[in-house]
DNA sequence: GCGTATCCATACGCCACAGTATGGAGATTA
DNA sequence: TAATCTCCATACTGTGGCGTATGGATACGC
């Protein structure tokens, strides 16, 4: 009760190791059947300890949704995007920007956590803050590719919300028919 | 036990009163805090009646989410798009339309449904029931503006899932700002 | 007026899950 | 080796929600 406050800025041991598997553990059982199913029990029997596992790493399981949205965001925006080698050529390059919003890892996430951050108010300006990084940056490539920047936001919006819609409705088809229609949508998109 | 089966037709008395009842607490509930919030207990509550009503009215909560499923696809393709008196303009006809997709009183309903439909196998069904009809109305709708079949499909996939996904980000923004971007939107892809 | 069907209240058992209290095994340091 | 720290197991309470059993009330047919 005495040390609690500063405790939480530790970064020795082996902790990280504990921490970032009841993370991981948390990202596959969202992806399987939403935030239901991101119980403390269920992660524990899958991960083969028991509750006091958790309530020693976590303080409880709204402060541990948050450190997973915080996990999430942060892998979200470290992983894809600005930092990769894309094509000089600014058309080709959101061509290939396209390809990976459908290609990625992590794209199989969004759902999930949309699904489960309407219903909570801070949960939700995380997401906003990831939507408006990724906007911005597809709105800079649309700018490069010599659109005004009026045009260059209206075209990134478009873009960018349909890979959100398509999410929701493609989710289960084959990524090669999902690749392709995204790549049909850019083309469309890059002609003025 | 005996007379189980057949007792689902009926269509006679005051019955339909108190089910549709349910079924539109169901829709508040839904509407405010998802899936969840649709509980059984909770829409009693609301109703100012126990759960005995409702295990009158229903076999169990699977059985009545699915018939709120089709309570909801029933409504919304009577209400909205296809039953109404649109601009005689083809052009003017999808941007009455994008109107007033973001205007109608059931779009606030669709992020709800699209995030407990992911982990319901045959809801999913229902929803992309529902997903198909309305594009095939907009591609329609393309074709009379003069674009070909592939162009129209292109376009109306392109502006139907920016609706979609739009409904996730913008869900809490002005109603006026929304209607405006739909209508940018819209003028875009009415270009060629 | 009597029986029957309709609709709901009451009261219960059950289970999944969150959170707490406490002890204990193994490593680590003094 | 004794003391302490780290990490987890065990065992418990509490709560919320589903489903069921059963009885009561009102209306309705006869």
């Amino acid at each position: 009760m005495s040390t609690k406050g500063a405790a939480k800025s530790r970064e020795g041991a082996t902790e990280k190791q504990s921490r970032a598997s009841w993370l991981e553990a948390a990202l596959r059982a969202l992806a399987n059947g939403g935030i239901d199913k991101v119980s403390v029990e269920a992660l524990a029997r899958e991960l083969g300890v028991t509750k006091g596992s958790f309530y020693w790493h976590f303080r409880d399981r709204p402060a541990f949704l948050h450190e997973l949205l915080d996990y999430w965001a942060t892998k979200t925006t470290q992983t894809v995007i600005e930092n990769r080698s894309y094509p000089a050529d600014p058309a080709e390059r959101i061509r290939a920007v396209a390809d990976d919003i459908v290609r990625r890892d992590l794209a199989g996430m969004d759902p999930h956590i949309r699904a489960w951050t309407q219903y909570d108010a801070e949960g939700r300006d995380i997401v906003a803050r990831v939507d408006k990084r990724r906007f911005t940056f597809l709105r800079s490539l649309f700018s490069d590719a010599g659109f005004a920047a009026d045009e260059a936001a209206l075209r990134a919006r478009l873009l960018y919300h349909y890979a959100v819609g398509e999410q929701f409705n493609f989710a289960k088809e084959s990524p090669g028919k999902r690749r392709q229609r995204m790549r049909a949508q850019a083309d469309l998109l890059l002609r003025r």
